[in-house]
DNA sequence: GAAAATGTTATCAT
DNA sequence: TATGATAACATTTT
């Protein structure tokens, strides 16, 4: 579920429920006043990054995915407890899974800014070079999964955006030539918005490129996996055909 | 069946 | 206090 582009999926599937009013909300472990939904009407659907956003007429429900996070519309999955489950009066029913949930309090504008999701279409890569020049010591790596940076980028788009723009994911933000790095800002949106293109079409993984391969498809040197940067995710990277800029 | 993984946040140390 | 490392969470796939 996580990544941008499938939380743009599920707010699409959402939407349809919107002009719906609750009828009940159950939650499980979940700290949320469920008295506040109680017979709102289900106003809109928005988006920031990973961060799914049930707008109602009183609050504002912000639902993260992590990792593992589902939902489903109108069927409850059998023989598991959804941590939140709502029912609208007309008697479709929404449910999310394994999922981080919180109500945001206040205009939703003050709380997000727009422009930092890679989806947006408000995103402004200006803004993004500008705060990587804050961290020229992060590893690109790094830097690129950092959400007030590049909200909605997750480990496969980091992966992939890296290849395709053929800079090595351990160079340091600041060793990154300029161009190079304005390459990398504009692919983070580009590639963001094909996976969800091929995601749609149920045919994202076929078009990995380094992401849990083996083999580079450009020049069949070995794709080298390593658990790189601070964050410790899994980078998968050539080192022949994707570029250090270390000065070596 | 163990292990790893599209991720974040709370908690424990330093 | 502030920063940083580690643990916790949760489910599907390999």
């Amino acid at each position: 579920m996580p990544e941008g582009p499938s939380i743009i999926i599920a707010k699409e599937e959402i939407r349809q429920l919107t002009g719906l009013t609750v009828a009940t909300v159950n939650v499980n472990a979940v700290a949320i006043d469920t008295e506040a939904l109680y017979s709102m009407p289900f106003m809109s659907v928005r988006s920031w990054g990973k961060h799914l956003l049930l707008k109602f007429n009183k609050t504002t429900l912000r639902v993260h995915f992590l990792m593992f996070g589902s939902y489903t519309i109108n069927h409850p999955k059998p023989g598991r407890i959804a941590k939140l489950s709502i029912t609208f009066t007309d008697g479709q029913s929404l449910y999310f899974y394994a999922c981080a949930i919180r109500t945001i309090k206040g205009s939703l504008t003050s709380v997000y800014d727009w422009s930092a999701d890679v989806m947006n279409k408000h995103w402004d890569h200006v803004k993004a070079i500008g705060k990587l020049k804050q961290q020229k010591e992060s590893l690109i790596c790094d830097a690129l999964l950092d959400q007030e940076i590049f909200s909605g980028v997750g480990n496969i788009i980091k992966n992939e955006v890296l290849f395709r723009t053929r800079v090595h994911p351990l160079n340091k933000v600041g060793n990154i030539p300029p161009r190079r790095l304005r390459a990398i800002v504009d692919d983070a949106r580009v590639y963001s918005f094909l996976f969800l293109k091929w995601k749609r079409a149920y045919v994202l993984k076929k078009h990995w490129e380094a992401h849990t391969k083996k083999k580079c498809p450009r020049d069949g040197h070995p794709i080298r996996k390593l658990y790189a940067g601070v964050r410790k995710r899994r980078s998968f990277f050539c080192d022949e055909c994707q570029e250090m800029f270390d000065g070596t």
